[in-house]
Order: structure tokens, then C-alpha cells, then sequence
DNA sequence: GTAATTGCAAATACTTTGCCACGTA
DNA sequence: TACGTGGCAAAGTATTTGCAATTAC
């Protein structure tokens, strides 16, 4: 098994939460998408499909992110999109607004002095950002 | 009448919209705001309640996104959030989780770099960004 | 054995559309 | 007059929950 995966069953466990098969297999999915996730892709998918029901994906999901292990965005699709949080780990998105196509940042993040001023100036606690580019990629333009 | 208000009638009338009194008001709501408002609050506002449904709102929220002159925002919630796209405005929030207040970062915002990269690397073409910064506030913490 | 987890189906929430009446140009 | 726009109601899509059966520990 993934590493990468085991350490974040671990993590679950640590937290109370069962190591079933789909807390496997959604962890798993998640980490291979490389990329945010709706509730109706993973339930879909290879691993999870003939696994259980989109709404134990549902839940799983909600505990998780209720736990920081998943992040809920927003994005721009009617539906929302859920990704895994690995420590060190990027979370800058760029999308086309055409095919829906989403593809991870690869350079580096540049609002973390600003997050650091926010969370000194306004006081608020937990702070973190979403910061997502929008265009229309070379193939659909 | 707000002159902002009256630029973006204006420009909708180019555009071959039609001066209706819903229009007007919705514009003047959605600058009034200064934050991102959903259809539902939008449609409930002192401006629009009595003046229109909320399928008029919708269809004049699409046609506006569509040419531009609103955006449609993820964020956190379940609804989609629309913002009056003025020239010379900044568009970077501050949201709390827990209670959902939403305000606008009058700091400069430091992405435009890192756009500008983007669209030369990877030739995207209409680039913007969407960037929000999300924790508890003080008063909810 | 006990409590967390799951599947299924039903309930919600929000968005989107059809259709015909209406108002702007 | 002509065509964009509006209201109302129905349909569509995504999310969320109730409850009894099941499973991990």
C-alpha cells in the first residue's frame, strides 16, 4: 500500500474513525486523482464503484474534512470538489473554463505573506487560502 | 442615479440588453453590497423583493456573467456566489467558516506575477484568478 | 457486545427551463 | 410591431438525512 496512504488510515485511526474499505479506497482515489474531486467522480470511479454507496462517499468525505484531512472547494462547477491534504503538498489550481479541464500549480504559492499579515491584522484563527486561475486551455481556444 | 450604475446600464445597452427597471436594480444591489451576494439574498434584497423573481434575477445574473460584467464565484457555501465586476476593483476575500461573513481584502494582492507567468507558460488565454482567504473571525472564535 | 458505519430511499436545497404574457425599442 | 424580458410553475441536479442492517473493534 501507499504510504502516503497508510500514514493517513493511521491518521484516521488516531481520530476514532474505522479503517473500512472505502476509508481505503477513497484515500486512495483521492491521492492518484492528483487533482480536486466531486462527490460524483469518486463514486464513480475504479476503486470506489462496486465498493459502496455514493452516500458513505458522502459522509466519508464530511468526516474527513471535519477532521482537516479534506478540503472542500468551491471552484467553479455547480458541484463541489474535494481533495486530500497531504503535508507539503500544493493547492493552486488552474482550470479551463471550457472543458472543465483542472490541473495542479507547480510554482510556488505567493500569498503567504499576505496570509500571514491577514491572520496578524484581522485576528482571524485557522487560517488558509484557495487560489484558483481561470482561462480557456490551448485545446479550446 | 450612482454613476457606476449607470456605466455598467449603459454598457449592458450596447450590448443589446434592455433598460428594464429589474436591471437597474439589480446592478445597483450588487454595488451597493461590495461583497459577493447569492441569487437568493439578491433576490431577496430591499431593491429586488418586490420588483422581480427570482428566475428574472437568475437570468439577468447569466447574461451579465456572460458578457462579463459579473463573475460567478465558488466560495464555500452550497450556492454560488456573483460579483459586479468593476473596472479597477480588487475581488480577493476574507471569509469565516463558521458564520459565513464575507469581506473584501483591501490589500494589494500579489498573484499578478504569477498570472502573468501562467498565460506565458502555458497559454491560457482570458486568465483571472479567484482568490479567497478563509478562517474564523474574531467574533466567532 | 457496542458503537460506528453503511445502503437505500426519501427529503432538501439550489438551479435551470418552458411557456405564454408583457414591455422596451 | 417585434423581439428581448418577465412571472409562475415545473423539472433538473447535487446534497443531505432517517433508519434499519451490518461491520469493525
Amino acid at each position: 500500500m501507499n504510504p502516503v496512504v497508510k500514514d493517513t488510515i493511521d491518521h484516521c485511526r488516531k481520530l476514532g474513525l474505522r479503517r473500512t474499505k472505502a476509508l481505503e479506497e477513497l484515500i486512495a482515489t483521492l491521492l492518484e486523482a492528483d487533482r480536486p474531486m466531486t462527490l460524483a467522480e469518486l463514486a464513480a470511479s475504479d476503486r470506489l464503484a462496486d465498493q459502496c454507496d455514493k452516500a458513505t462517499v458522502f459522509r466519508l468525505l464530511q468526516r474527513l474534512a471535519s477532521h482537516g484531512l479534506v478540503r472542500r472547494l468551491g471552484l467553479h462547477e455547480r458541484a463541489a470538489y474535494f481533495t486530500l491534504l497531504v503535508p507539503g503538498k500544493h493547492n493552486d489550481y488552474l482550470i479551463c473554463t471550457t472543458c472543465g479541464r483542472i490541473e495542479a500549480i507547480q510554482a510556488p504559492c505567493p500569498v503567504h505573506q499576505l496570509e500571514a499579515e491577514i491572520r496578524e491584522k484581522t485576528g482571524y484563527r485557522n487560517l488558509y487560502h484557495e487560489l484558483e486561475f481561470f482561462g480557456v486551455c490551448p485545446a479550446c481556444a
